[in-house]
DNA sequence: CGGGTTTGACCGGCGC
DNA sequence: GCGCCGGTCAAACCCG
C-alpha cells in the first residue's frame, strides 16, 4: 500500500499491535497530520484479498472525542466512541520520519503502568473486535434470510403474474398452457435460484461472455432444437449487427435465445428473429420484452450523467416535439457490447437530462457502472417479468408498479403504452425530509423493511458518485466526503443530486435494497460470495435525520 | 495518427 | 403507396 498519507507514515503489519504514542505525539511539537486519512490508508484496499474484519472509515482526530465510524463486511455501520483519554487503540500505523528521534520519544514514558494498561485496553479491545466479528457473522446470515426470503417471495410473485395473464387470455392454447405450467414447474423447482440468475443475466452479462454455450441448458430447457437452429438462421440472416456479433464470438448471441425474456437488449429486426417456432402472442411477448428500456430523469448540467461506462456518440437527431436533440450513444468498453443509451433534455425543463438505457454489458463493468447496469436490468427485470403483452398490459404494469414499487411510485413509472416498455425513474423531484423522518428507522438494519427490491435510479447516480469520488482511493466514501464540494468537473451535477436524494428522499434506503439484493443474488449464483475477495466499495450514508450513518457494502465484480 | 464527434444519408416501422 | 419518424450508418471533420 502506498504511504500517502502525511508526516511520513508507515504502515503496522500487524494492525492491532498496540502502541503506545499518545504522550509522544503530544510531546512531538508541531505532530500534526491527519490521522483520519491515516486511518482511511489503513483500511484494506479494494485490491486486497481478504475483506477485513472491520472498516474503519472516518475518524476525527482532532477532536476532544473521537468517533470513528465502522463499515463490517456485510455493510452493517457500527459507531464507536473513542475518548481522548483511550487514545492507544491500534490504528494501524507506525509512526516513523516525524523529525524526532523515536527512542527519544519513548524516553521519558512510565512505562509500567502504562504499558499495562494498554495491555488491558488492547485485550478490550479485541475483544470487542471477537464480539464485532461475531456479530457480523449474525448479520450476514440474517442478511442472507433476508435475500433468500424475497427471492422467495419475488418467485411467487412472478408465478402468479403469470397465472393472471394466462386467466386474462381469452385465446389462450393448449399447447400455451403447457408451457407455460411447465416453466411455473421449472421455476418452482428451480426456486429461489431463478430470480439471481434473472440478474446475472441482466447486469452481469459479462458471465454470458464467459460462458455462452451453457445458456440454453440453463434457462431454455423448452426450447424445441429444431426451432431454435431455425431461428438461429433467422437471426443470422436478418442483422448486420447480428452477424457481427455472431461473428466476434462474444457470447451475445445468447442474448437472441428467445427463451430469454429477462434479457432486454434487441438489436434491428427482432420480431422476426424470435417469430420462428412461436405464436404470435409470443412473438409479440419478447418483441416487447427486448426492447424494454430504463429511463433516468435526473436535473444535470452536464451533457450526460457519468454512469462508469465509457460511450461512443454515434448519431444525433432532432426528435419530434422536443427542441432539444437527442444524442445516440453505444458502449464501447468492449467489441460488440449491444448496450446503447440516449440522452436527450426534457422538453419542459431543460435541466432535466433523461438518459434511457438498453440492453446489457457483454464484459466487465467497473462497480459504478456495476451498481447502474444492476439497476437498471433489475428495472427491466421487473417490468418485463410484469408487462405481458395482453390487452390489459398497461394495467399490469400499473398492478406491477404499485405492487413492486409500493413506497417509489412517485419515483418509478412504468410504461407499456410506449413503443417500448420502459420503466422511468425520476430523480428529479425535490426531497422530502418530513417523510423520511416519520418513516420509523428499521431496528438493527439500515436497510429497510419492504423486501421487494426497487429499481431506481439511485444506485445509479450513488454508484457514480461513489465511484467519482473514491476510485483511486480504495472505493470508500465517508458521508463527510459525500458532503465535501465535488471535484471541479461537471461531475458535480450527479454528485449533487445523489447527495441531495441519499440525505432526504425517503426511498433511498429502499433503492439502494434494490440495488442490493440484486447485485447480491447475482453475486451469490455466480459463485462468488461476498468472502471471496471481491471489491468492496463502502457506502456511507448520512440520512441527515438521525445521524446514524447508513452503510453498505457493495460487492462488485 | 488514432479515436471521438458531427452530420447528412439511409433504412425500417408505422400510420394514414 | 406514401410520408413521417426514430434509429443507425459512415464519411468528413476535429482534436489531442
Amino acid at each position: 500500500m502506498e504511504n500517502k498519507g502525511g508526516g511520513g507514515l508507515t504502515l503496522e503489519p500487524n494492525p492491532f499491535r498496540a502502541i503506545k504514542r499518545r504522550q509522544s505525539m503530544d510531546s512531538a511539537a508541531g505532530f500534526e497530520f491527519p490521522i483520519s486519512l491515516a486511518c482511511r490508508e489503513a483500511a484494506p484496499s479494494s485490491h486486497d484479498d481478504q475483506k477485513p474484519a472491520a472498516v474503519i472509515g472516518e475518524m476525527d482526530f482532532f477532536s476532544s472525542e473521537k468517533k470513528a465510524r465502522v463499515s463490517t463486511p456485510v455493510g452493517i455501520p457500527l459507531d464507536l466512541m473513542i475518548k481522548k483519554e483511550d487514545l492507544t487503540i491500534n490504528t494501524g500505523l507506525r509512526l516513523a520520519n516525524t523529525g524526532s528521534d523515536q527512542s527519544t520519544l519513548d524516553e521519558g514514558m512510565s512505562l509500567n503502568e502504562e504499558e499495562k494498561e494498554g495491555k488491558t485496553e488492547l485485550v478490550a479491545m479485541q475483544s470487542e473486535l471477537g464480539r464485532m466479528t461475531e456479530e457480523n457473522q449474525r448479520l450476514r446470515g440474517m442478511l442472507s434470510q433476508v435475500t433468500n426470503n424475497y427471492n422467495a417471495l419475488h418467485m411467487h410473485f412472478m408465478a402468479l403474474m403469470q397465472q393472471r395473464n394466462q386467466n386474462n387470455k381469452s385465446n389462450i392454447t393448449q399447447s400455451q398452457e403447457a408451457v407455460s405450467d411447465d416453466q411455473l414447474r421449472k421455476q418452482e423447482n428451480v426456486g429461489v435460484a431463478i430470480v439471481p440468475r434473472q440478474f446475472i443475466d441482466l447486469g452481469l452479462a459479462a458471465g454470458d461472455a464467459d460462458e455462452p454455450s451453457t445458456h440454453s441448458s440453463t434457462d431454455g430447457g423448452s426450447q424445441d432444437p429444431s426451432s431454435q437452429s431455425q431461428a438461429n438462421k433467422e437471426k443470422s440472416a436478418n442483422s448486420k449487427e447480428m452477424k457481427v456479433f455472431e461473428r466476434e464470438g462474444n457470447g451475445f448471441v445468447r442474448e437472441e435465445s428467445p427463451e430469454n425474456s429477462s434479457h432486454v437488449w434487441a438489436p434491428n429486426n427482432q420480431p422476426k428473429v424470435g417469430g420462428v417456432g412461436l405464436k404470435p402472442a409470443e412473438q409479440a411477448q419478447e418483441a416487447t420484452m427486448r426492447k424494454a428500456r430504463v429511463s433516468v430523469r435526473a436535473r444535470s448540467e452536464a451533457p450526460m450523467i457519468a454512469d462508469g461506462c465509457q460511450w461512443r456518440k454515434y448519431g444525433q437527431k432532432m426528435a419530434k416535439g422536443n427542441p432539444c436533440p437527442r444524442a445516440y450513444y453505444r458502449c464501447t468498453m468492449a467489441t460488440g457490447c449491444p448496450v446503447r443509451k440516449q440522452v436527450q433534455r426534457c422538453a419542459e425543463d431543460r435541466s432535466i437530462l433523461i438518459t434511457t438505457y438498453e440492453g446489457n454489458h457483454n464484459h466487465p463493468l467497473p462497480p459504478p457502472a456495476m451498481a447502474m447496469a444492476s439497476t437498471t436490468s433489475a428495472a427491466a427485470s421487473m417490468l418485463l417479468s410484469g408487462s405481458m403483452p395482453s390487452n390489459d398490459g398497461l394495467m399490469n404494469s400499473n398492478v406491477l408498479a404499485r405492487t413492486i414499487l409500493p413506497c417509489s411510485s412517485s419515483m418509478a413509472t412504468i410504461s407499456a403504452s410506449a413503443p417500448f416498455p420502459t420503466v422511468t425513474l425520476d430523480l428529479t423531484q425535490s426531497p422530502t425530509p418530513l417523510q423520511y423522518q416519520q418513516r420509523p428507522p428499521p431496528p438493527q438494519f439500515h436497510l429497510p423493511p419492504t423486501p421487494p427490491p426497487q429499481p431506481s435510479s439511485l444506485p445509479h447516480i450513488f454508484g457514480q458518485a461513489i465511484y467519482n469520488q473514491s476510485k483511486f482511493s480504495g472505493l470508500q466514501m465517508s458521508s463527510a466526503e459525500v458532503a465535501r464540494p465535488p471535484p471541479p468537473h461537471n461531475l458535480a451535477d450527479t454528485v449533487s443530486a445523489a447527495t441531495a436524494a441519499i440525505t432526504a428522499d425517503p426511498n433511498f434506503t429502499a433503492a439502494l435494497a434494490a440495488a442490493i439484493t440484486s447485485i447480491i443474488g447475482g453475486t451469490h449464483q455466480a459463485g462468488s460470495s461476498s468472502n471471496s475477495g471481491a471489491v468492496n466499495n463502502i457506502v456511507k450514508v448520512n440520512n441527515g435525520s438521525s445521524g446514524k450513518p447508513a452503510s453498505w457494502t457493495f460487492p462488485s465484480s
